[in-house]
DNA sequence: CGACAATTCAAACGTCTGTTTGAAACAATC
DNA sequence: GATTGTTTCAAACAGACGTTTGAATTGTCG
């Protein structure tokens, strides 16, 4: 990213931190990756903890924001809700954004330490507001359901980090070649789909491939 | 668990592991929290590694295969999917299995090392086929659908997978109290009327909290 | 150029890591 | 009780860890 030792550093080690998680990465690995002397951290850093939560501040001062740009609150709440889903998709494989800022993220979500409140307050909650604003111009009463309706946004969300957390699961489950077939446009549709089904805005995630299920739409059994 | 020094050390090992990695736990910690001596590792295992995999089978073995059982194959494959779902749940905070054998698979799923392809072929790939085919006598065609129809099931296992993995995350967002007020019939319920809605064999998530919601079923607007 | 601060470097620091050793303690068999 | 095999133990191993040091290097200004 930046070409001074830095910025290196922070690049470098938060590649490591994601893939192989705090104590699993070395500093000296990290120097080396990124080019400078091991001592390059106590002097621009203090210590590998510092270093560490140098990486996550990256991770979310970069313009990762994209979900909630991506929902335009001009449009139609199912488009935002869409829009919403594809800007998180996105920020998983953006090419502008080094890939390891949403692993370590994730990371830190899972097994926070002491640095994930403020990843909580700066990052998530935003983005969690925004989606309960969309749900509630959806469907309103939304945020009344029982534990204030956050169960109801857990099942949108929960389903576009699946292929976040899990990308190897899936990647195993389906077959490589399968898995690398899928893309972000699909997968925000089918998520979105499913979800305004469940809400009833939409129609249910039925029939065939192909077909575009405009008139026949199937009606429940029981 | 078993009150031998091999029992004792991998139940030791397996919250060590669960909690702080494989990396974050040292052997020393995992030996003293056993009460054996550090030898006793590779006395019993021949290293750290291999009492690693010993963890990971463990984990495997117990009888954790909750979703099949539950998923009745002679009930109707609505009240199936329920099961399944519960099943899920419910294995996560089963005070009959230790807290870390759920915890331990996300961890080797998410970020797999070589026993990661085991782990997948004897517990994952169980379930996802009892999942699909409960869907496929949900509606008929999901198989069908595009990429095989496992985007449809990785929406509805997403959703229980986020109150495993993302539970830290979950609990700041709706505060403790909330959070833990949440228990596994309402998730459980909740998740699989959310995913019956999506698929259209259920009324969809809407309403208020008290109203059985059983003949005011709303109409899709557009 | 000379003076000064900012930065980089090789080398070493003490501590902790996973692993091994050989003797001691225990259990079972004859 | 002696003998055998199994299990535990304190102690030490070499190596990797994060961190620090003080000198060497670079860049900047007068």
């Amino acid at each position: 990213m930046a070409d001074d030792a830095r910025g290196r550093l922070i690049d470098a080690a938060g590649r490591a931190f994601a893939e192989r998680g705090f104590e699993g990465a070395s500093v000296r690995d990290i120097c080396s990756d990124a080019g400078v002397n091991v001592a390059a951290i106590n002097y621009h850093f203090g210590d590998k903890q510092s270093l560490y939560v140098a990486c996550l501040e990256q991770a979310q001062c970069s313009e990762s924001q994209q979900p909630l740009r991506a929902a335009d609150p001009s449009l139609p709440p199912e488009a935002r809700l869409h829009g919403f889903i594809r800007g998180m998709l996105a920020a998983q494989g953006d090419p502008d954004r080094p890939l390891w800022h949403n692993a370590l993220m994730l990371r830190e979500m899972a097994h926070p330490t002491s640095a994930a409140a403020e990843v909580l307050k700066r990052y998530i909650r935003p983005l969690a507001e925004t989606l309960r604003e969309i749900l509630e111009q959806l469907s309103p009463g939304v945020s009344g359901m029982p534990h204030d309706g956050w169960p109801v946004g857990f099942s949108v969300v929960s389903q576009v980090l699946f292929y976040a957390v899990h990308r190897p699961v899936a990647r195993l489950l389906m077959g490589e070649a399968e898995h690398d077939a899928l893309d972000v446009d699909f997968l925000a549709d089918h998520i979105a789909r499913f979800s305004l089904a469940a809400l009833g805005r939409g129609p249910a995630i039925v029939g065939p491939s192909a077909a575009p299920s405009a008139g026949t739409r199937k009606t429940v059994s029981r």
